[in-house]
DNA sequence: TAAGCCTACTCATTCAGTGAGTACCCGCCT
DNA sequence: AGGCGGGTACTCACTGAATGAGTAGGCTTA
């Protein structure tokens, strides 16, 4: 009823991201986020909270039901994505983050996917990290460089975050080597 | 009323911390974390939810408050750390942080106030850390080796994680350099 | 026949956090 | 004289996240 009325947000995109590949009901959603390895590694959902997302979705116009009957047992409810939210989903997934602190989820989920869309796809989100990554990184360290004499703790508060980025920027070096040659064989294709 | 029902949590504490200098009335600690150094470099709070804190501190017994009247103007509420406040703090600033990305926030806050106890708290802080960050790093890298081959993707969430502890290491031998020598003499003493 | 899992929710509640508002006093600027 | 800003101390209503627990029926396997 009320379509679109706000965007939304990581979890969000990537519940559609993983109703892209193929669409799925709630409990297999959920089972996806429970396992201890791709995504499930990165981020959890309860039940609670994963279905109250999915009516907003749903409503919001990102993603449409469609119920299963299957003989006796009791039908399944299959989400898809609607082409709203496949584009709002492919939008998100190309977009680097804006804040350092959201590479440790945000950033990890939009690469799960990317690597989904293939090698192009990943290696102009890293590298567009990058470019965001460093930028902050410049402006940092600018204004390290100016409390190194004078407040320490807060130029250490400022050295904390320059490591982190650093670290992160390293990181995505990394992941361009590491992706770089097909990534193992197990990828449903796509690649 | 209901004393002591639940540990204070990161927050709170830091509330208790700039107490344990001296008594200060809301208004004040406000001022404190809205300055754009300091602890409030680190942390904000707006004044509803700030005054909620407080409320919640002084109900269990951590502060208490004394109505300090003065001439013809509203009376100033000044709250200061009960004993019970007092070994809350301590115990707190003393000990390490238990995943890596409480550095971000709540060890940079315990490191403000360790500071101000002296050269061997704010070692004891660092090395306890130290070895907290270390031994989660050596279980990191044990799990990140057995992955490197079979799943890229959980490899490389791994190796993000362990690239930001390699980093919050690093930085906290800074931390140990750049405090080992008389921290600015703009400390209130006590160091 | 009971355990447990597939499937899909709902409900009540707790907790954090925010914007806005209320009150009163004081001193300064216009 | 009048208003503005800022010291001082809150309160209120609301949104939104998140969780634990509960409900419901069917199927499979030990």
């Amino acid at each position: 009823m009320s379509p679109m009325v706000k965007l939304p947000l990581t979890i969000e995109h990537a519940l559609l991201g993983l109703l892209y590949r193929r669409p799925l009901h709630g409990y297999q959603l959920h089972q996806e986020l429970t396992e201890a390895h791709d995504l499930g590694l990165v981020w959890r959902l309860k039940e609670a909270q994963l279905y109250r997302l999915l009516g907003r979705l749903e409503e919001e116009g990102y993603m449409e039901a469609t119920s299963e009957a299957q003989g006796t047992r009791p039908p399944r409810k299959v989400l898809s994505l609607t082409p709203t939210g496949e584009a709002a989903f492919l939008a998100w997934v190309r977009a680097p983050v804006h804040r350092g602190r959201e590479l440790r989820l945000e950033f990890l989920a939009k690469l799960y996917f990317a690597r989904q869309l293939g090698g192009e796809t990943v290696r102009n989100l890293i590298e567009a990290q990058r470019q965001e990554l460093q930028e902050a990184l410049d402006d940092l360290t600018r204004q390290a460089d100016r409390l190194r004499q004078t407040r320490i703790y807060d130029w250490l508060v400022l050295e904390f975050r320059i490591g982190q980025m650093r670290a992160m920027l390293a990181w995505l070096e990394t992941c361009a080597t590491a992706l770089a040659f097909p990534p193992s064989p197990s990828g449903r294709g796509s690649g």
